[in-house]
DNA sequence: GTTTTATTTCTTTTT
DNA sequence: GAAATAAAAC
């Protein structure tokens, strides 16, 4: 307790009431969270068991679950809950999904499985066209994230659009539930639905989570807002924690203003600021307050930093992306050689996951190890598609989305036109395709050659389930993807036998990962809360494997960074159309990108350099490119240009304000 | 039903 | 300039 200032030890000290802990960038909020578990635990007696921590992200979940059991010693941790939101959610339902005329073994989709769900109804509503299925799913997403229910969703619906989105989320909802099936938005919206129908189990819960801690509040939506005021009830056992000036999730519905209607809800309601920075130098906290500073604001806060000035903010200009991505790689390499520092201590951000590409190439050719974050994320590999498929097929055989998927893989020579009798038939009688196949009257519909083959796909999974349900899980999916060659299809499937080799590895981590949450598992049906956690799971002991050599520049996109901190950062790409990207300048977003580059800005320990192409290759073609309006904004006393022309933004403001871009149409 | 070739779309950001 | 989709050939 000793370590904290004055501020964060208000914070974790009050307990009487409701809190909410203002936090700027590295003003050491996690502390507050995890000092304040320690001191629940440990001075107010409460059980662990009773105390809920959510976050939104795995990493910080792992994070800050390391941090207590650092702090509180020996047994007493056990039972704590640090997770994420959807995590929780699925704990919940995992208990309760009876409740919601759920079955057990439900499937988990994600956004493709969910994409190509609604296309596929669109396509049996409407015939052709489905080129809207991207905006439905997006609207779809919008209403559960705000907590209204597709009845709801139909009785407010305004214009034939969106009427058309609402009768579409019904019917996606009505399909899901079909398959057994929730999305990650029902993650969410289902159990703050279900305390909101049930009293009985929202008491049931209440007695559970007695004390809850909400990390990046700003993140909430309408749906994680309702599941966190129902837990609480009038308690008031809670602390959250937040800063809406990297509110960056907008997008996906989060409504940073949870944070000031806090004080709504209620009334009495415990205010703390955090503005002493402990990670940056003054001037990259000057660069970071003096860009936000554009940014309307409610409550004005003063960030300072007792770290001294600092080295200069660098802006580099290049000619091209190529040459950019060279730039910073032999900036990183010359800067460690000079410090004698670590690979380690660099990051490299960016704003789209298209650009790790290029800069993974050169790290490459100068042969330094590098860790990409986040990209496509593991679960949308094709390989490991095709193995949950095949899992979620074997723990929920109402899963068609699942069964369409792997039925032909490897070939079984079950094509489109015997699956579409399959599905009419299926549809007809009211069942799963899967059930469809075992059944007589299939026969009449399908030719024998083709109810033949499914009939031994059937068979030789269910076969499989009974293993899976009776003896060893794990060996049953061993020998589930020895039974169907998988190796030999990747090997068919990729351009050389080292990238099949390294999907099969893929598969693997998988398997040792389901293994592992097995063992987490002693509840009865270990494997069916073991499949259905694993979609949300991120793969830790691939990190775990490369801690040896943790050594690696960090490569990841500005949201990602959020929580992080590294000794010298590198933003890339700060230009008009990237940085704030050209969808946000459209719909006059820029708070928000401006956000987000405060958000990089401030990940920065000691060193800060930003750089900017003359022209950038994409869509394979050159185009020439601005530089960001954000340089503008920047403390021009801080900063040290380089290789600048007449490309200069800050003359650009001399001239009036007016971007490169306009000047340009102006001369022609 | 499967394999090969041509064409088109695509790039925000994530649980 | 890749990766997904459509069309055509096998």
């Amino acid at each position: 307790m000793s370590k904290l200032n004055d501020k964060q030890r208000e914070a974790v000290l009050y307990i009487d009431g409701p809190i909410l802990v203002l936090a700027g960038a590295g003003s050491g909020k996690t502390s507050v969270i995890t000092r304040k578990m320690a001191y629940l635990i440990e001075e107010c007696g409460i059980p662990a068991r009773h105390i809920a921590a959510v976050t939104f992200t795995n990493k910080a979940a792992r994070e800050m679950k390391e941090r207590v059991s650092h702090l509180v010693k020996g047994k007493q941790a056990r039972g704590l809950t640090v997770s994420t939101f959807h995590n929780l959610g699925m704990t919940i339902l995992r208990s309760e999904y009876k409740a919601l005329q759920y079955k057990s073994g439900f499937s988990i989709f994600d956004g493709q499985d969910a994409q190509t769900l609604i296309r596929d109804l669109l396509m049996q509503d409407h015939g052709a066209e489905s080129d809207n299925a991207d905006r439905i799913q997006h609207r779809i997403s919008q209403w559960k994230n705000e907590f209204i229910t597709p009845q709801q969703a139909i009785a407010t619906a305004e214009g034939p659009a969106d009427i058309l989105c609402s009768q579409a989320y019904l019917r996606y909802q009505n399909a899901l539930k079909a398959y057994n099936a929730l999305d990650f938005d029902d993650l969410i919206m289902l159990p703050a639905l279900l305390f909101e129908q049930q009293p009985a189990i929202l008491e049931k819960w209440q007695q559970k989570i007695r004390y809850m801690l909400v990390d990046e509040y700003q993140d909430t939506n309408g749906s994680q807002y309702h599941l966190v005021k129902q837990l609480v009830g009038d308690r008031g056992g809670l602390t959250v924690v937040g800063d809406d000036d990297q509110s960056i999730y907008a997008w996906r519905g989060a409504k940073p203003e949870n944070l000031s209607l806090l004080g709504k809800d209620y009334p009495h309601l415990k205010v703390v600021k955090l503005e002493q920075n402990y990670r940056s130098t003054a001037r990259i906290l000057k660069a970071a307050n003096t860009v936000i500073a554009n940014n309307p604001h409610e409550h004005i806060k003063a960030l300072w930093s007792e770290l001294g000035h600092g080295e200069h903010i660098r802006i580099i200009r290049c000619r091209n992306d190529d040459a950019e991505c060279e730039r910073v790689v032999t900036e990183i390499l010359d800067h460690k050689l000079r410090t004698q520092g670590r690979f380690g201590n660099y990051a490299v951000l960016y704003r789209g996951n298209h650009q790790s590409r290029l800069l993974e190439l050169k790290l490459q050719v100068h042969q330094i190890p590098y860790k990409l974050s986040g990209g496509t994320s593991f679960f949308a590999r094709n390989e490991i598609k095709d193995i949950m498929a095949y899992l979620r097929l074997i723990i929920n055989p109402g899963d068609d989305n699942a069964f369409l998927r792997i039925v032909n893989i490897p070939r079984r020579k079950i094509g489109t036109s015997t699956l579409e009798s399959l599905g009419r038939y299926a549809t007809e009688r009211e069942v799963s395709m899967y059930d469809a196949c075992d059944e007589m009257g299939l026969s009449q519909h399908l030719p024998e050659a083709a109810v033949s083959r499914l009939r031994e796909f059937t068979s030789w999974l269910g076969n499989l389930r009974r293993q899976c349900y009776e003896g060893d899980p794990v060996a049953s999916v061993r020998q589930l993807v020895n039974d169907i060659d998988y190796l030999d299809w990747l090997i068919q499937n990729a351009s050389s036998i080292a990238i099949a080799e390294r999907r099969m590895a893929n598969v693997h981590i998988l398997i040792s990962s389901l293994e592992k949450s097995i063992k987490d598992d002693d509840s009865e049906n270990a494997i069916e809360g073991a499949i259905s956690r694993l979609v949300l799971r991120d793969l830790m002991e691939r990190q775990e494997d490369e801690k040896e050599s943790d050594d690696q520049v960090q490569l990841m996109t500005l949201h990602a960074a959020k929580g992080l901190e590294f000794p010298h950062v590198f933003m890339i790409g700060l230009e008009e159309g990237i940085l704030p990207h050209q969808n946000s300048i459209d719909d006059g977003m820029i708070e928000e990108e401006r956000r987000l580059c405060y958000v990089g800005i401030t990940r920065a320990q000691r060193t800060l350099t930003m750089s900017y192409c003359a022209k950038r290759k994409s869509f394979g073609e050159f185009s020439s490119c601005d530089p960001s309006r954000f340089l503008a904004e920047l403390p021009q006393e801080d900063l040290e240009w380089e290789g600048r022309g007449d490309n200069d933004p800050a003359q650009n403001q001399k001239r009036g304000g007016e971007t490169l871009a306009s000047l340009r149409d102006i001369l022609g």
